[in-house]
RNA sequence: CGGGCCGUGGCGCAGCCUGGCUAGCGCGCUUGCUUGGGGUGCAAGAGGUCCCGGGUUCAAAUCCCGGCGGCCCGACCA
């Protein structure tokens, strides 16, 4: 059917229509990476259990989700292998084998893998067992070096979401409490769903000299003196999916960004005697050809034995951005009728016209889908300024059956005591955006203590 | 690990309480005709270990016992 993926035993099965969608998403990002300098490679799904435990917090922070292989080749084996939840510790491992001297740095590498965490609760998309995603991994031999490409990192993501998925996002900080097990500091951008909850789309980690310690990743200085390298990680998985859906689609089904969709405009031919059929056939093919035909994205639905109408709610329940009609009237009067799935106007248009009409149109969807979930975080996101006004926001959404969540933005100081009082909300801290969009400093409405700017609290998928 | 619900053609379900004819409905599928500018209509047809095992009974989808599987709600998470 028209559903993108299905989840079976906790673990995601995507159909054509979904990875197709995941492709596109895949190919922006990987160009980004390469001309960022990056490497592409793999490393092994298994990785031995003894690895996980060399980082203390990194160990922890993941063993209650881990899916452990115990037996192998019919015997218990000596050493159990972890699935991959991340690949920080094996590639730390041989790290420490390939580099030697502040000549070998910066080494910067992505791979696009598949990951297993064992979650408790999953979610289509959003949360299941297994995932997809890519995961960089660059080493450094500065710190300040190895900033930059955290800094750097968060804002291909940002790039990427916002000016192909037309998704807006928040980047910023997450809390101590809220970083990744292993890091000094954990970047993230922050999408905000339609009905208001937040979705961390990416990550983007200063892991600093924790795991260069752990895996004795060491190089010689210029100087000749022997340091720990700089590391740092970031990915972002089919989650991506998972959001854009739910920052785009209505009650008729999937609306899809013009940039991300795989199929961009379809043909949908009406006619009732065969002769007719030839002849408008003819036509659909050759202003499909002029759009860019196939592999441009563009599709004539030849199917048979489907009326007109049949044909429309399958593609707009797909999220195809522009559908055409193309009948025996259109033929006579030389036009071509346009629709927009995401406003779902219709347009007459001269067939001569039609090709830069579509990718003026295109364009159009793609920027309008932007503003509007850029109004809507806009419009979503409101200031606190006491722990009883942040609750008093929180709660109101809980009664809104559609949703109403908000960005509440407070100024609160970044300590896991603090987390921990929101968290009775059933909400948390999203981030600490990097960009103050606010007034400036203020007094943590806990503590008091003086706190630099606001930070995001929501409730969150 | 707590609380609730459910296993019946591919999918969604009814039937079960109160046992009884050939197990039914919708969608989907196949074939033919018809229709076609927003889910065409008609006709014919294919498709079933009623989750598994045991028990009660003349008789079990239905009642009893046991098992297995799945879903939803809460605490962990990209």
């Amino acid at each position: 059917m028209a559903e993108p993926a299905e989840i079976v035993k906790g673990c995601m099965v995507i159909k054509p229509n979904g990875y197709a969608v995941w492709e596109v998403i895949q190919r922006e990002l990987d160009t980004r990476f390469k001309a960022s300098g990056h490497q592409n490679l793999y490393f092994p799904l298994l990785i031995p259990e003894s690895f996980l435990r060399k980082e203390a917090e990194h160990v922890e922070g993941f063993s209650p989700e881990l899916a452990i292989v115990t037996i192998a080749g019919g015997k218990k084996l000596e050493e159990n292998y972890v699935i991959r939840p991340t690949s920080e510790t094996i590639i730390g491992h041989f790290f420490a084998r390939w580099i030697q001297s502040y000549r070998d740095l910066p080494l910067l590498y992505n791979q696009w893998a598949n990951v297993m965490r064992w979650e408790l609760r999953t979610r289509l998309f959003l949360r299941t067992s297994e995932f997809l995603w890519q995961e960089g991994h660059t080493a450094h031999s500065s710190h300040e070096e190895a900033m930059e490409e955290v800094i750097r990192m968060l804002h291909v993501y940002a790039d990427v979401t916002e000016n192909v998925m037309a998704m807006p996002v928040v980047r910023g900080l997450k809390t101590q409490a809220e970083r990744f097990a292993g890091a000094l500091r954990t970047y993230s951008i922050e999408a905000m769903m339609q009905n208001g909850l937040a979705l961390q789309a990416g990550t983007s980690h200063d892991l600093g000299q924790n795991f260069g310690k752990a895996f004795e990743v060491q190089f010689q200085t210029k100087e000749g003196k022997l340091d720990y390298v700089w590391q740092t990680s970031w990915g972002v998985s089919t989650r991506l999916v998972g959001g854009l859906i739910m920052t785009h689609s209505d009650d008729k089904g999937l609306v899809l960004p013009p940039k991300v969709a795989p199929v961009k405009a379809v043909i949908v031919p009406i006619y009732r005697k065969d002769e007719e059929r030839a002849q408008v056939m003819e036509v659909a093919a050759r202003l499909a050809n002029d759009m860019g035909g196939i592999l441009g994205g563009i599709q004539v639905d030849q199917r048979e034995g489907q009326s007109p109408g049949a044909k429309f709610f399958h593609w707009e329940r797909r999220g195809v951005p522009v559908v055409f009609e193309l009948g025996p009237r259109d033929l006579a009067s030389g036009n071509i009728v346009m629709k927009r799935r995401d406003t779902g106007s219709k347009e007459v248009i001269a067939q001569a016209d039609a090709v830069a009409k579509l990718n003026a149109t295109l364009e159009t969807i793609q920027t309008d889908l932007f503003n509007k979930a850029k109004q809507r975080l806009k419009d979503n996101t409101v200031l606190a300024n006491s722990i009883e006004e942040v609750e008093s926001i929180l709660n109101e959404d809980v009664t809104a059956e559609k949703g109403g969540g908000k960005f509440v933005m407070a100024h609160l100081a970044d300590d896991p005591s603090n987390d921990r009082r929101i968290k009775e909300f059933k909400a948390s801290v999203r981030n600490i955006p990097l960009v103050d969009e606010f007034d400036g400093p203020g007094k943590c409405i806990l503590t008091g203590v003086p706190v630099e700017k606001r930070v995001v609290i929501a409730k969150a998928y």
